[in-house]
DNA sequence: TCCTTTCAACTGCATATACAAGTATTGTAG
DNA sequence: CTACAATACTTGTATATGCAGTTGAAAGGA
């Protein structure tokens, strides 16, 4: 084995463990600024894109925020008994829309301002440099662990 | 403005969000496999750390995984349940000591293989080189985000 | 038309997560 | 020795998460 290209060896540690405890990190950084305003940063998170991608159905809304459809059936209730989303009935019968109303529009955009502190708390703290390495290191692992991509990989493993 | 310097520019997106998503993926990789045997990622995490720290307070086993004391107590019933795990007397009386069976070793060991798989195939889905640039990044960040650096950074923000 | 399949959403269950509040024990000051 | 403070967990409450299974409705075939 050559010595001149060991600047990569094989990675130390449980990447899922260091990612979740990152996660928990990060959570609470921006869970602090959404709590002024009542929020958590999921809720958040689910109002702005119903208020972006407008009235659309669950399943459609759960494959965007890419959680599961049950999940996001519970994450919308608390947002509906505070009224700033409606879940109503679809084009079909099966079928339902969730939208949101005005007082969710509003709320959004008074906690807008919280999540961009936060976001501009995260950049100063880590560097826009490193949050940008972060996106995009995240972008291209999604890609590559896209259903479709890891059925393939999953077959060339189990070979 | 200057044209010469965009290679990062602001970053774009919730980063949060961004991290959860990923998260998401992730857990069910690493959940994928541990199923086989039965355990969830964050219990073979535990179980793991328990064996190779030692018998240990659940307040520095909390720490050592970064995860709130509350959460801790929660996640080891099911382990302790399944006899994998004890949590005895400590030293004084408001302190305990969580222990692993020869049961939990065994499991870990079993579990072990299955953990190494499911790291090899993100190893290979992603590229070694991506997989240590993650590392890096979030353990760099870890830094960043930790409680002393936060509380600087906070001080220069609210000002 | 009726039966079966398929599909969208929801419920049951178990775990994960954390803040706030509670409990019990130790340490300490008076 | 008692009252108060600090420590170390645990419980209460609320949300997040996903798999498996259920319900209800549309679609397709006989």
């Amino acid at each position: 084995m050559k010595a001149e290209r060991l600047a990569t060896p094989k990675p130390q540690g449980c990447t899922n463990l260091k990612l979740r405890q990152f996660m928990r990190r990060m959570g609470q950084h921006y869970d602090a600024q959404m709590a002024l305003v009542g929020l958590k940063t999921t809720q958040y998170s689910l109002l702005a894109c119903v208020d972006k991608l407008g009235p659309l159905r669950p399943g459609e809304l759960a494959a965007q925020l890419k959680m599961d459809a049950s999940t996001l059936t519970r994450n919308l209730k608390p947002l509906v008994d505070a009224g700033w989303l409606t879940v109503g009935a679809g084009s079909n019968g099966r079928s339902r829309l969730v939208a949101i109303t005005d007082e969710g529009r509003a709320k959004r955009a008074e906690a807008k301002r919280y999540w961009r502190k936060a976001q501009d708390g995260l950049n100063r703290q880590l560097g826009l440099e490193q949050v940008a390495a972060l996106h995009e290191l995240i972008d291209e692992a999604m890609r590559k662990l896209s259903p479709e991509f890891t059925e393939a990989a999953d077959d060339e493993q189990s070979a």
